[in-house]
DNA sequence: TGCGGTGGTTACGTGAAGGGAACCGGCCCA
DNA sequence: TGGGCCGGTTCCCTTCACGTAACCACCGCA
């Protein structure tokens, strides 16, 4: 079997940067999937102030389908960045909450979002030149 | 027409932790959108060290079709990631880098890699976990 | 009696993203 | 003469993420 800096060749393995990648079980995979989602990081968002219940969620964002609330909080609790309590209330409420982990991918979301704001207008720029350009 | 908090209401606009966001022209939809895409973070990683032609792209990331190379670079392009440049040789090269615009996005995708990096072993406890009890 | 609020699940349909393969002109090299 | 490298473009097909809508049990309230 050949070997290639200590990684089975035949396993796909992009190396960049000095950072090797593999298709398949790729760590930046894992996270880029989830915040590609089109729904993922604004709840992480929606969670960052404290807990929330699964209907002040649907009535915070009032876009979403419950179908699509319910599977983004799923995904999101399978992951390990939510954590889901369910309170024998009558009827039954479930609060759902930041996990330590999905606290410390809140500051990635946050850098996200302010370098969006900061340069939106730039991107909206050179997409409007290249439009004009590319015509 | 009525009026809230200087936006008017009708667009659709969702508050989270005191920032709004609108569905249509949102700023971080625009970002999100891109680094969802498949191949778009990995464009920008092998382009950290420096310019790279066409060709040594493909060579690069083995996995990605001719087409989809295309189509990333431009979506890039467009939007002021990157820029392209070509050399009348003979056969004519292609070059691609980034921009600054693209350098300051790197500090971010860098942030994400090492923060899954950091992390992966945890999401894929969590995972394993959820699964099992779900089972 | 029936309606609304809890927190979901299920079936179904669609558009867009992505993959595969063929083809392109121009040029060099054998 | 015919391959191969260069940087693409075009067509077709499949998959899947997402949206819509209906349905569920349980309870309180009017």
């Amino acid at each position: 079997m050949n070997k290639m800096a200590g990684k089975t060749v035949g396993e796909r393995v992009i190396v960049v940067m000095g950072m090797a990648f593999s298709r398949e079980d790729c760590p930046v995979r894992d996270v880029i999937d989830n915040i590609g989602g089109k729904w993922n990081t604004l709840m992480i968002l929606a969670l960052a102030d404290g807990p929330m219940r699964f209907s002040a969620l649907r009535r915070l964002i009032p876009d979403i389908s419950q179908r699509m609330l319910t599977q983004t909080l799923r995904d999101l609790q399978r992951d390990g960045y939510i954590g889901r309590e369910v309170f024998p209330t009558q009827p039954p409420s479930v609060e759902y909450r930041l996990t330590p982990l999905g606290q410390s991918f809140l500051v990635l979301v946050k850098g996200l979002v302010d370098w969006s704001k900061a340069h939106h207008d730039a991107i909206r720029a050179a997409r409007a030149d290249y439009d004009a350009t590319a015509a």
